[in-house]
DNA sequence: CATGAATGAGAGTTCATTCAT
DNA sequence: TATGAATGAACTCTCATTCAT
């Protein structure tokens, strides 16, 4: 898993020699294009504009890529791959259904602030074609089940306070899905920061009275153990 | 997080008759952009579009409009408008900083669900001029900056337990704001619903252990009031 | 039916003005394009040189057509038509086998040298979408159904001699087709004296030895009578 | 008038080895593209169309020709020699001028169902640059000017009806030709069978009443060797 | 020799905007 | 007032051809 380019650090470097690994090259390309699809979205964002930024042609693109699409798309699944891989690290880390919730909520917020994550849920999904639609939202649709299932089980396990885990599930992912909105990688918040005030703050409305106690525990070991999302 | 249908009502009447007074022809052409801008994105919906769901021509719409930009802002405008006159009533209804979080939550959910309000947070700001984006955001910050001092003034009135105002507002927002992303007119779930839902859920992560009882009748005051946004 | 313009004349005069029937225009660019599209292919022949020999500009001919395809499927349906109208006036025409295969190559003849009839058999069909492709065939199948029907009722009523109907009509529908090749508008021969000697050399080896005298007749009228087919 | 599938046969074996000699890579390469031509068209296939079905990498095809179309040019080549081989064995063969014609359709429609051969007739000549135009139509007007002549011989010495031979000429032609368009090399037809009743067929409208016996024989004669053209 | 990489030129198409009626 | 027509600019994508290794 690559480095997360926030700023818009130039990635031409890849393409200053014809013979280079083509996967650094086709990564370099998702980088700037992720980059320039935040900044301006997909649709003003030509592949001239791309081309440009790696200090290539617009042709040389179509080496790597069959069309403009397709630069979505592996933005898209870079980005839920991303995702995914913090899931299963949780689906490992078998604590209580309000520490799973916790955990994804620090793991999703953290990736939020990637670039590659910013794109799946920023990025207009009416600018895939039917079929890439409908394996991102195929993606979407699994994350979001996961979550409501962590909650479901804190509520079962007496973790969590009863509620309607559809409508938890969307307010939490509603918060941590607007963070790749208003985050700043220049900004004064660090992407650690905010996953753990998120982690804490949204928590905070589920736990039962009682439980209040158990849950600092949980942030306290991830403040100290590097489980930091962006490999 | 589907795919969410607008309301596919028709505002052709509007153009039926010559006789009839261009603000609720302006009117018109504002709520099927707003549509269409939802439905599509500003970027793919053609001004044939519009007019072709109005049943005008495409140059008739430059009666009522500068160019398409100024379609765009007027959907902001009646949105953020909209989006104001629930702050005032706020602002007037003196209740402590909790309750004020609360209604805003309330009110600002509501809102969320109507087309307009929707394009507030869910339209590209990248598609406005840099004066058009200027106004919009100063509307965005305004918004932001009263969620804030409400949730500071609970802090020190003692209804919010401690906790940093900035990003517990980033959280409730991003929560509220993610609504246009998922709601829809013909889904299951009414905006009354999701409001109070939301309203609780949120707030209950704020509140200080003791004072729980007292949000209670927050929002039995809501219920029973018709404290309803929607235009 | 239009005038067939063989040679380049320029049809931009149809877009003087404006307001114009627009029928008019849409003939124009056919014709236009039909040359262009003999002269050079399909294929060389851009967008942008249909426009040029029309002094109007690019994105013009999509007010008329839907795109290039459309352009070329409006050239052949106007070239199977002519033929088609040719076939109807010979069904009518109610003689014996011979008389009719006769007819068809003086029609057909006819049709080869008019440009909108060389584009059904001149242009590669490689050039249309499957759907046009599809209809295309239709039409072509159809002509050769007919001829090997005509045919047949000749070897059946004894005017023409015994053979294999599928191959002589491939005979004859090859040198009526190959017309449009070689012919010139502003050659030595005419339409009219091309079709003429195509009729009488093509059917004299299909004629029984004793009926050759019959077929004299049929020639005769048809150079007294106007049997012209191009418009 | 179907479309014409071309023998998919592979012709990469050629390039399997490194040590074979140039020529037979040569024709390897022409053998291609020749189908590629065929089936979609010259300006639609690309080299690496070309390049692909043959196993190599496309700058591998500079080495063996200079240009696009040189490997065009090449196919002619090969066509028109296949064709002048035949008219050369004809001129040989002193019969009557009615026995040179028959023998000419007889070794030119045979030519019609080879690859090559199809080229000749049925690629567009407008692809060609100008310099390579006028050789191939040096080649072409050398054919048609011995078919004329032929036909002039026949009627000379009697053994063909008196007609103009230009306008008989391209008649024949025309029927030859387009046999190019609907051959396919998987259908029900042989080559030899098309020939001969090609042969039969359009030199019975050549004869005289009296001379009609006389051509029997060389078809017979026709039948026996082994006049076959296929390369 | 052979190849992966790169390019320049050009095509079709879309669309906001403006003319002329 | 309102409209059909027209345009210019921009974008995606293709491909023959040539480098550089």
């Amino acid at each position: 898993m690559p480095k997360n380019a926030i700023a818009p650090q130039s990635h031409w470097e890849a393409f200053a020699s014809r013979r280079r690994d083509p996967a650094s090259k086709r990564e370099a390309v998702l980088q700037t294009a992720a980059c320039l699809f935040l900044e301006k979205s997909y649709r003003r964002t030509s592949l001239d504009d791309v081309a440009r930024r790696l200090n290539i042609t617009k042709p040389a693109l179509y080496h790597y890529f069959r069309n403009k699409e397709d630069i979505l798309l592996g933005c898209y699944r870079w980005g839920t791959t991303l995702i995914e891989e913090g899931l299963n690290r949780i689906a490992a880390d078998c604590g209580s259904g309000l520490a799973k919730v916790e955990a994804f909520i620090y793991s999703y917020a953290n990736v939020m602030t990637v670039n590659f994550g910013r794109c799946v849920m920023r990025l207009d999904e009416g600018d895939l074609s039917s079929e890439a639609l409908a394996e991102v939202r195929r993606y979407k649709r699994k994350i979001d089940r996961r979550l409501r299932s962590f909650i479901q089980e804190g509520i079962e396990d007496g973790s969590i306070a009863p509620c309607d885990p559809k409508l938890t599930a969307f307010a939490i992912a509603g918060a941590l899905n607007w963070i790749c909105m208003w985050y700043e990688p220049e900004g004064p918040l660090t992407p650690g920061e905010i996953a753990a005030q998120f982690a804490r703050t949204l928590t905070r409305g589920l736990m039962r009275p009682a439980r209040r106690a158990a849950s600092r525990r949980v942030l306290a070991m991830r403040a100290a153990g590097g489980n930091n999302i962006s490999s």
